[in-house]
DNA sequence: ATTCTATTCCAAAACGTTTTGGAAGTCAAG
DNA sequence: CTTGACTTCCAAAACGTTTTGGAATAGAAT
């Protein structure tokens, strides 16, 4: 039934010895010999047992990814963008991709140690990082290769790639100034989240910068999807002083903010100003369409991708740590501060 | 570095195969012959290599789902919903799930050969049922289990979960007649796959049966993308007698279709009528938001993994061929035609 | 005739696990 | 003292591949 590289020798009458080596290109194999093989290789539908040959060559031409779902399901575009430029680069360099979802905890880390002790993976890509997150001292601890889509807190020291922001959050915020809202909003993410951090302070900065005081009673904590900036937007809008603007850390939550002000009648755009963070592509096509942050998900899957494979491959990275500026992207639901007409 | 089973009998002056059978909790093992074994091994941090069992037991406790990748990237929600509906119960069921993304054709059907000849996976999940789909022979010719989300065009059997297409189709076009439509558009899916089959035969049942003449020029065929829906929703509203109801295949197109008649100050639900199909987590969201028909795409991933890992498994199926009916959820997109007024 | 080099091949070991088919020991029954 | 049953253990084979370390042959150089 299956075709293993005894059937072809026998056939060939060579060893198996041969058969392998002819097949993979050995010069010590004469040519007619290697046509030979070849030929029988494709009659037959050869192609080899993977398992046997990752036992023997003690690596697996395929990375990890266990992303951390929170709550039940993992709907977010964020993840399938993401997961699309990573698959995708894998399979171009003929790596396969392995995936699983574990909620962040003891689970989380032991799917990552049996994977390692396993050898089931040769490296893993690590998405959204934590503060003290467990996953990089494991995998440092194990010296097993990761490349991660975000920084650590502490100056711990390893590849990643992340977008900055800091400097995205102080871009739009000023820019929400610059159109004269005075009370600006924003919808955080959970703190322990490391871009949770670097977004509320370019957030913060950015307001110093515009010379508007902060007040904590504008910052609220969302948990990244469309209901949660939805409820959150709510309890901004029954402020007694509500705020004119409203910069929510990520697009799902800024589309969840913007169903919150529709439903109050109000004019995204006109009587309230919304902006998001990542560009998914929902973004563009939402009513009205949203004012956000560039960062190209896509392209960044392929790049934790490549480094990640550089790693296992033993080659030297060009650039250990990426940091790229997210662009704004100015549409409809930002607007004129309407509080002095 | 690496613990082996070898290490452990070392440690422990037992034979490798008495450390084997003792994890693995056979019963010729003396109690504290077991104990100890259990301790060092955990001592050592013992995991077994993954790749040496799999070639052993002859089984990967993995299934494979190569998604079809129309089109540089996949981030239709669809996928990514069906995802994490395999993974999630895949994760919960001890398999790891395999995935990669191959543009339909030759390359996507070397891709399945080279996974089941190389006995990479145990089993494929398959998605988005073609016409003729080669896939679909390919894997029967192996006699490789597979499950699949939709059914095959001729009466070729095999197991499927699939959504009624037709009756959710003709459910919602009757739903536009019942509302005074007479011009209903449909944006249709290409038509090599199967679900657009059933699905246009549903809205033109729907229309028969509301006793609205048949309008070819009133059915186009979008690429199943906002961008896609975009374009043909701006085709049919160039008509020289445009439609008042549209009703798009799949909810991104619905999508964009709204675009196209907002961007020309139509009220989607006032002046024109636009219903999707799959009711995305977006559809909720838009403005206004979409009428749709739900389809469980997270259920209906794990279920189809389910299946899959029974027929693995070699236990019999309850039900080999299962057809679900998608629910109409009515939401704002769509209402009374105004042709009347 | 001998040595050297090049070419072509292959037996055996190795990767780390599970399974097969006993072997050795103990104990109780006959 | 045998026999049989039971318990506990293990050596060796097997899974299918790659790699190691030659062996065999032929031709060329000495």
């Amino acid at each position: 039934m299956v075709v293993t590289l005894k059937d072809i020798a026998k056939k060939t009458g060579k060893s198996v010895t041969t058969v392998s080596r002819a097949l993979n290109g050995y010069d010590d194999v004469s040519a007619e010999t290697k046509a030979l093989v070849l030929r029988v290789a494709k009659e037959l539908g050869y192609s080899p047992n993977t398992w046997a040959q990752r036992l023997q060559k003690q690596h697996t031409e395929t990375i990890g990814l266990i992303i951390p779902t929170f709550g039940p399901r993992f709907s977010d575009p964020f993840f399938s963008e993401l997961l699309a430029g990573i698959g995708n680069r894998a399979a171009h360099l003929g790596y396969d991709l392995l995936v699983s979802t574990r909620a962040p905890g003891e689970e989380e880390l032991i799917a990552y140690r049996a994977a390692i002790q396993g050898r089931r993976v040769d490296g893993f890509v690590l998405v959204r990082t934590r503060r003290q997150d467990a996953r990089v001292t494991c995998l440092q601890e194990a010296d097993f290769p990761f490349v991660a889509f975000g920084r650590a807190e502490e100056k711990i020291d390893f590849p990643f790639v992340d977008e900055d922001g800091t400097y995205g959050m102080k871009l739009v915020t000023k820019y929400l100034a610059s159109l004269g809202h005075q009370r600006i909003a924003c919808i955080a993410p959970p703190p322990n989240l490391m871009f949770a951090h670097y977004r509320l302070q370019g957030f913060k900065e950015g307001l110093m910068e515009a010379g508007i005081p902060a007040d904590d009673s504008l910052i609220l904590i969302g948990d990244l999807t469309q209901r949660g900036g939805y409820e959150q937007a709510n309890k901004l809008l029954d402020l007694p002083s509500p705020p004119t603007a409203i910069a929510a850390c990520n697009d799902l939550m800024a589309l969840g903010a913007m169903s919150a002000a529709q439903d109050r009648n109000l004019m995204v755009g006109k009587d309230i100003s919304i902006t998001g963070f990542d560009n998914i592509p929902m973004a563009e096509y939402s009513h009205p369409s949203l004012t956000t942050l560039h960062q190209p998900l896509y392209q960044i899957g392929g790049m934790v991708c490549e480094m990640l494979i550089q790693l296992i491959q033993g080659e030297p990275l060009e650039e250990k740590n990426i940091l790229l500026k997210p662009e704004l992207i100015v549409r409809q639901s930002s607007g004129l501060s309407s509080t002095q007409s």
